[in-house]
Formats: C-alpha cells, structure tokens, sequence
DNA sequence: AAAAGAGGTCACGAGGTCAG
DNA sequence: CTGACCTCGTGACCTCTTTT
C-alpha cells in the first residue's frame, strides 16, 4: 500500500518537473498525453441515487449511467410513475433500483438531479484540481478511521487491507481509496490550501461551486450534519435518513403510530430553515458530500424541479396508467419486493415518506453541529433536513428547502397530516401542552422563533416584516401570527361546547381522517388496498395529493396574490396583521378567480 | 498492477501538480499582480446574452465564454438551428442557454454579436479608465437603487430583502447584475450624446467608440431607413418593430398586422437588401455595415436562397438538418432553421431579424417552408419578438432589452395567465385599439412608458412554460371576469376613499401587474436572475403559473379540506352561508398546514 | 512587452440508441 | 424499461494575432 501511495505522490512531483521542463521547451505543444485516467476514475465517485460506479456528473449529481438514463427518460417524458406500495420509503442501491420507479424517482430528486443543474463542458481546472486533493483527503481520512475502527474490532480485515490483486480491475480508484494518502506531498498541500482546504468535499463543493444558484445544490451543511455518513461510503442520502429512521423507531416503536406521529412530529419539523442557505461553502468538510446535500425536494409529482417546464400535465398521459417498472400496468401482482430489503439494509422500509423529507438524517448526532438553532433538546429527532417544497425562485432565503424536524415535544399536532411515518417518534417526548399541537401550525412553525420556519406563509408573510434575516425565519413573527389565527378561527365556531382537548382531539381525528397521508397510512396498515387505488386524482400516487407539486403551483400564486394585494391602494396602510388576515382569508377566493380567468 | 496505478495515479495527481506548477509560473512569469485584478474582473460585466460572468468582449459583446463559443460555431460552420419549439421566447440565462440554440443565437445576435465588430489589441488606457470609472459609477448607482427600492418596499419582502445569506453564491452577482443602468452618468451622458444618443452605458460606450468603423456599429441612420422606428430608442429590434406596430396600426391598423408586417419589412429590409443580395456579397466589407442594412432577409433560412446564393448549399449540410442540440436529429416536428446564414457572419444578423419576424410564421405554415420562393408570403410575419440583429455591438441603446409594461388596465388582464407569445395573435381579435400592443409583443412588452423595465431576455417573456402550449391565450375571456371579480373583492376593503372607478382601476392595474407576466418583468428587473438558477425552479418557466397544474393539485386539495371541515364537530350546525364563509377563508390556512406536514 | 480577443482544443456530459 | 455505448454540442483553456 505504501508504495502504492507514494507512488502517487511521486508521479505528481515528476509530472510537475515534467511539465515544466515540457513547457519551457515547447511551451506550445504539451502533448501531454492524456491521461490514461480519467477524471471520473480518479475520483471515482459514486452514484448518488444507487451507489453504483458514477460515470460523472449527470444533471448536477454524480450518478451512474442507470440513474442518469432514468431521470432523463422520465423528465424527458414526464412519466409518472406509480405510487409507490410501500408509502415512498424504498431505499435504492445499485441492486433495488428497479423495483420502484417512484421512489427511484424521489431519490433522483432528492440528491439533486435537476435539468438546472445540468454542467456542461469541462472541468475547471482549478476545480478538478482541488476536488482532486480533496477527495485524496477524504480518502485519507476514511482510511484513518478505518483503521481506527479494525484496531478496535481487531481482526477484521476486510479486503481492503491487501487487495492489491483485485486491484487492477478496480479502478484505481480503489487505490486512492484505500490508500489514504497519509500527507499530502508538498505540491498538494499547496495545491489544496491554495484553492480551498475547506474540507468539504471536493466534489461537491465543485458542484456547488458550478451551479451555485441553484438551490438544490447548496445545502447548508449545517443541515446535514452528519451527512459525513453519507460522504463516506457512497451512501446516499437515503442511507442516512434511513438510519434516522430507525433509531427513531426504536424509541417510540410503532405503536401510536399515527397518533404519535402526529404529536412528535410537530415539533421538529420545521425549524429552521431558516438560515440555511450558507452552507455550501464553508467547509464542512464532513459533509462534503454531496450526497448530503438535499436538494430541494419535490416530492413526487409532476412538480419535479428538474423538470422544470416539463413537468407538465401532459404526464398525465402515462401517469394515467402508472408505469410499472416494466411497463406493464399493473401491479399489483408483483409488488415489490421492497420490503425485503429491509434487511439488508435495513433501513429501507420505514421511511420513504420522511426520506422525502427528511431524508437525511444524519446518522450521527453530530450534535448539532451547525445547527444552531436547534433545540436543545437535542435532536434526537433527528433534525432532518428536508427539503421543502417551496422553491421559489425567488426567495430570499434561499431557496432552501431544508426543514428540521422538530422537537418532539411540539409535535404532534402539526402534523397533522400525515407522515404517518413519522410516527416514530417518540411520542413520549412530548411533554407539552397539549394545544400547542394546534399551533404546530401549519408548517411552519413551531416555537422558538429563532427557528422557526414558514413556509408556506411564507407568501403572506411576505409582506415581511421583520425580517430578522439573520436569525432565523424571517417570517417567525408572521408565523406566528398566523397560526394562531388559525386556531382562533377553527376553534370559533365549535369550542364552546367542547372541552378544549377533547375538541382537539377530534379535529385532529378529523383531519387525519381526511388527509390523504391518513388514508394512505391507513392504508398501510390496513393494508386496503382498494381505497387506495381508488385514485383520485390522477395524481402521482393516485389518492394521495402531491403536495410537491401542491406547492409548486401554489406558492406562485399566492406570492402573484400578496404582490396583488401589495398594489392595491390602501393594503399597505393595514398594519401586518390585519394584512396577513387580510390575505389569508381573501386569498383563496382571489386564487379561485385568477384560476378561472 | 503497479504500472496501472501509477499510470492513473500520475495522471491525476500530475495535472493537479502541474496545476500549480503552471500557475506558480504564470504568476511569476507574469505577474499580473498589478492591480491583481484585470480589467475584466475589475470590469466584472456579465454576458450580454446569458447573464454568466463574461470574459471580455467577444465579437463586440462582453460575453461568456459558452456564449463566445457558441457563437463561433454558429457563424464558423453555418449552423441553423432547428426552430424554437416555444416560439422562440425562451428567456436565455446562464441555467438555460443550451436548452434551444435557436434562441440563443438570435439572442446573440439581438446583444449585437458579429464577425464584424470583432476588435482586436489592447483597450487605450483613456478607454479602459474611463471604462472602469463608469462601471464603478454605475455600480454605485445600482446600488443605491437597490437601497433605495428596498428601503421602499420596507418591510415587505422580507425574506426577500435579504438575502444576504445567500450572497455568497452569486460571485459578482450583483454587480453583475447590474441592470442595465437607468441613468447615465455624465460620461454616459456624453458619450451618449457624440455617439449616438441612445442610452449607452459606460461599456457600452466602450464598445461603441471601440468599433467606430465598424459596420455594424455605426449605423447610419440612412441605412436603416425605416428602421428609424429600430434605431429609436434603444429599443431593440424589439422596440422598433413595436413603434413600427404602432404606426401600422394607425395606418391601417392592427388588421394586417402581418401582412403589414411583411410589407414594412420588405420596404425595408428587402428592398434593399434585396437585390441587395449581391451585393454584400460581393464585398464583404461591404456587408459590414450591413447591420444597417436590412439584411437579406433570411428568414427562413434557406429557404431564401434566393437570398443569396450564398446561402449556399454548403450550409446545407448542417442545415439539412437542424441540429438539435447535441446534433441529435430532432424531432420532426421543427426543422428549420431559422437564420440562414449566409454567408458569414453578416448575413446572420440581417437575418436574423428577419427571421425572427417571420421565422414564426414559418412554422406554423411549414409548408412553405422550405420552400424559398414563397417569400412574401410567409412572412407574414408575426412579430414576435425578436431580437433584431441590428444590433450592434455599440448599441446605442443597450443590449438590455427593453420592456414596457402594459398599460394598466388592458393588457394585461387577459393575459393572467401568460402566454405572451400569445400575443402573436391576430390583433383584430382583439376588440380594443390599445391593447394591441399588447398583442404585438411578445415578451416584452407593452408599452406604457412608465413603466417600462427591461429585460433582460427575456425576450419572451415567458419563458417556456410547461405546460401550455398552445398558442393562443385561451384564456382571454376568462381574463375578463376575472378582471372584474377580482375587483370586485378586492374592490371591498377599500372603497371607501376611492372612487370606485378609480379604485376599480387601480385594482385591475395591480392585478395585472402582478400577474405572472408583469411579474417577469420585474423580476428580471430586479435581477434575480439567478433565481433561475437555482434551481429550483426558479428558472424559467417559474414565473408562469400553470394554473391548470394548478387545478389539478388544488382541487383535491380543497375537497379535503371541505371534508375535513364536515367531520369537524359543529361544522355543520352551520347555516351554509357560513359554511361557505368559513372554509373560504380558513381553508387557505389549512391548507398550508396541510402541505407543510 | 503587455493586453485582449479570435480561434482552436478537447474533456465532459446531454441525449439518442438499441440489445437485453 | 434499462443502461452500456456512441455522437457531438459545450465551454474552460490555450495558442496566436493584433494593437497599444
Ligand atoms: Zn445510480
Ligand atoms: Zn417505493
Ligand atoms: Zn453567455
Ligand atoms: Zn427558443
């Protein structure tokens, strides 16, 4: 190994001297043969979606030719796919990624893959090169800490420690792998700290770098603390928000799962957005990876970001018929063997629903890393890190789609909806009051201000008024606001007769009841199958709404809406509140107006 | 084995090295330290056609590297795009640019690039200070009309105000940005004035006086006869095809619009260039100042051979075909090219005009296509907009394009929706004398002045929208009632101060100008561009709401919501009025709540 | 020389292909 | 439908020419 690492050292040093000497001799030719590797073999990075062999950067991830070809096929003609059997949570690997196109899907979306983030031509060179040293840096630093980890399991042994007859077959890749290159040779210190020596990933910082604006690519690695898991092995995203998953579910467990679902989550949820954005850039080194980064989500439907434009109704065509994976409709027969992968991975089950959201999760508790605000209650909720639909292009705060999923004492009520995944958290943690549960609010939400985050207000509130950038949610006041209108109103009319709680608690049974995560949950366990199919909608997945494209759709209109109301005489005299009433209560109608027109 | 991994590992690690050697060198070598930053940097002027970071002025534009490239291939081997699918409206950005070739060229074109205003040498140190000293100035102009706005806008926007988080990404962004600077400064003023008198900017100013001679820049009034109406403000071809519009209109009036159309261009622009044909080619030169000249008309493409002859077959080859963008056959549906390029560069930008006029036409009647000797036509043109080739790279007025917004109460409406390109319709549909501009124009715009914005590209203003295609807007009627509803809500709350004409008209205006067309424009203006970076979405088509995406999601939405509110204890001891009441204006909120869990 | 851009070069990856 | 392969447009760099 040594000597294969020193080798790589010193072929650079000569190369360098080589080059020079080339360069004064003929500055003109450099015929430098190419390389015999290639770019994509030196880093040899893995597929982002399934973890296979990447063959470069498709659509802004790096990805193998298998999922580059099918989230071209599929934003190329909108397909959409069947919902997903197993409630969105199938984990995708090299050896699964065909047996459920959704969720193949949602995973493309979910790293990142977007017609916006598409990179075309070469490589700057200052780029390679840093991404380069920085991926021998990772490598190194795996290799550390895989060493650390054999002396304390003793004998493992894995392969790696003398591979060196596979070798050849592996790229070499595997031998910048294994070999971590302890130091760096003095041209590569150079190099690294000249352009970055942040340690973020070289990778993806490079893709950071390229499409900087796009929202999906930057993530704040202060979300996705851990995300470290992610960058080591080529595991995505999905891995760590697997894990997530179950550690979740070994706390609370199953039991409540609905209910608890709702009160645990809440809490989490959504916290902080809020500051988001920043992240790409600094170091973390850890998180480098890309993978962790969460794009921006979108959820299923036809909102897919990538998409852009395409995503159009015309789907519909196919979507009509979902596309099994091969084509053929139905499907029930042949289900997916999802489940099983369980096992294997273990993490596969539980949680597509969150992955979506939350997808990452950070396998460690990194602590809060770079959360600030977090809670200190501590994450065990895993503040995931999800990507919120709400894209807008214009939004201030970046675009940033990450959620942090709450505290659990919050919880429950707001999610009211659905995740019945989710329920895995614990609900035990609840402690609070109840009611809150209502203030759970909307998305958004949740208390501390500092983190919380708005979402969807964000139309409203985007009258902005504080605007407190620089903590958290700029909206936080609004939110607040809001929500408590919105108590204020449903609770109007009926609470008179109804203890508080138990009226509570029949809005939430009311409203699991009729949203469709709760059909679909209860679905699940039911195992109904029929209602599900019954389809509503041509949505995605059939009953379910897609709140992905909900919100894509939605968020537009209603900031077209708040600019609307902007503009008429008079509104900017109405202090905040009454504007944000004004607006939440008129906005639908005018919503309906403008839809029709 | 050893040999592979050194091999590979050389490669690597070499060109990294070698990175840093060579910059080591250079540096050394020519130690650019001076001011450490070249002009360029200091300059930091974005790509006239794609907003990216430019490297320098390419063929009389400051441009980006792709776009410089681009625009070489184009001209160098006479390639002709396949039509636009979108009527070439797409909005050219750095996130978008490859996605139609057609339009990116006549956006090239349209910011003035050409063989012809290729200039070669150092700038003069006057030029360059003086050019750095105007780009600072408006700089700090932009700035200031950045606080000024915001400190407007005050508390609104929040999260949009402030973005600061988010910065980073954008390198320059915001200087780049820069708008295209409202006012002149003094130098500006000066400069404007000897040269020509359209707004120039600073660089602009630059570029101008860089390339007196050349053809393309100076346009001689005399030349562009008619194209008076062009050479007018600075408004494009766009513009000038507008005023042209107008004047027609008053003429004969919006009817025959095309045909009108047509005529007005072969006056001119055939006319002479007409027989023209000859002529340029024989002199090349002669040709330059061919921007002035009204081209040759190209439009389409081949078709006009009689054009030239110089359209010569050779182009064919590629023209044949169009090429897709990655020379992959396209679909049938469009083949043609739309400029023909002649012979070099010149022709293209006459050309291109042209074409762009009637490339629509075109299209839709592909019959003809392809048939050359049917000029007049198809022509019949429809304006859309297009970027006139006229440009020169000393524009006088600036590349920017140019964008009025509507007049209030008209235009707009119908068009809630979208769908400039709309426009293109046939005014005489259109009931009303004014809002014909509206039809006109594409994109851009309408012409009240006050108002007017610029846009970037967005030559169409839509940029492509997913979904709907079709042409027309379908929606117009709509667009009325909705006028009216709207009114009529938002009509309640403050009626009391206003008259109610005036306040019907004012509300109408803000729905219109914040429908997702005007809302373009000012976004563009106010330069996120990024925006559609981001990803997200935020590109193109975002602005457009798709509203029956819309419907699709929102509609099963509500049903939950209703129902939700059904199985609420109380709800429904509610007189319906009430009921109605109540979920119209809580079921946004709900909503909300909804879509964020 | 130095500066600046036209042109050329070729690593890259979007997309199309078509056995499997 | 999937994905290994192939074609070729793209754009970061580099060389070379022109101008100061
Ligand atoms: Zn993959
Ligand atoms: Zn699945
Ligand atoms: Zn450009
Ligand atoms: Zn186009």
């Amino acid at each position: 190994m040594l000597s294969m690492l020193e080798n790589i050292k010193a072929e650079p040093v000569v190369s360098v001297v080589e080059e020079n000497s080339v360069s004064h001799f003929k500055q003109k030719k450099k015929p430098r043969e190419k390389s015999s590797v290639s770019t994509v073999e030196l880093l040899d990075m893995p597929c982002k979606v399934c973890g296979d062999k990447s063959s470069g950067v498709h659509y802004g991830v790096y990805s193998c030719e298998g999922c580059k070809g099918f989230f071209r096929r599929t934003i190329h003609q909108k397909i959409k796919y069947r919902s997903c059997i197993l409630d969105r949570t199938c984990s995708i690997t090299k050896i699964n990624r065909n047996r459920c196109q959704t969720c193949r899907f949602m995973k493309c979306l979910y790293v990142g893959m977007s017609k916006d983030a598409v990179k075309y031509g070469r490589i700057p060179k200052k780029q390679k090169a840093r991404l380069i040293a920085e991926r021998l840096a990772e490598i190194r630093r795996e290799k550390i800490l895989e060493q650390t980890k054999e002396s304390e399991n003793g004998a493992n042994e894995n392969v790696s420690g003398n591979e060196t007859p596979t070798r050849r077959e592996s790229t070499e890749s595997d031998v910048f792998r294994k070999t971590p290159p302890k130091n760096m040779s003095v041209n590569e210190s150079m190099l690294y700290d000249a352009l970055h020596n942040s340690e973020s990933t070289g990778v993806d910082s490079y893709i950071q770098e390229s499409f900087p604006k796009s929202p999906t690519i930057r993530q704040p690695p202060e979300l996705i603390p851990k995300c470290a898991f992610l960058s080591n092995g080529a595991r995505n995203t999905l891995n760590g928000y697997q894990e997530n998953f179950q550690d979740q579910r070994e706390k609370s467990k199953q039991r409540a799962y609905y209910e608890s679902k709702q009160r645990a989550y809440s809490d989490q949820t959504f916290l902080s957005s809020s500051n988001p954005v920043k992240p790409r850039s600094s170091s973390d080194s850890s998180m480098s990876h890309s993978p962790s980064n969460p794009p921006p989500l979108l959820l299923l439907g036809r909102s897919f970001p990538g998409a852009n434009g395409e995503t159009s109704p015309n789907e519909i065509k196919k979507t009509d018929n979902y596309k099994s994976p091969n084509g053929r409709s139905a499907d029930s027969t042949r289900k997916f063997p999802i489940f099983n992968f369980d096992k294997t991975t273990e993490k596969y089950r539980k949680s597509a629903p969150q992955s979506l959201f939350f997808s990452k999760s950070i396998d460690s508790k990194p602590t809060h890393r770079r959360n600030p605000s977090t809670p200190t209650t501590d994450l065990t909720p895993v503040p995931k890190f999800i990507p919120t639909p709400f894209s807008e292009p214009r939004r201030k705060f970046p675009p940033t789609y990450q959620v942090y999923i709450p505290p659990p004492i919050y919880s429950s009520s707001h999610c009211l909806t659905s995740k019945p995944h989710i329920i895995t958290q614990p609900v035990d943690t609840i402690s609070s009051p109840t009611r809150i549960d209502f203030n759970p609010k909307p998305a958004t939400q949740f208390r501390t201000p500092s983190n919380t985050m708005h979402i969807a207000l964000d139309y409203s509130s985007r009258t902005r008024s504080s605007s407190s950038p620089d903590s958290g949610c700029p909206e936080a006041n609004d939110c607040e606001m809001e929500t408590q209108r919105t108590t204020g109103i449903t609770g109007n009319g009926n609470t008179a007769q109804i203890p508080l709680p138990e009226l509570v608690d029949l809005i939430v049974r009311a409203h699991n009841e009729t949203s469709h995560a709760s059909r679909h949950a209860l679905f699940l366990t039911k195992m109904d199958h029929r209602v599900a199919h019954k389809g509503t909608y041509t949505a995605t997945d059939d009953d379910q709404i897609d709140w992905a494209s909900f919100n894509a759709c939605f968020e537009p209109a209603v900031r077209e809406v708040v600019e609307f109301a902007k503009t008429i005489p008079g509104f900017d005299k109405l202090c905040q509140e009454d504007k944000v009433l004004l607006l939440k209560t008129a906005s639908l109608e005018i919503l309906l107006v403008r839809m029709t027109s």
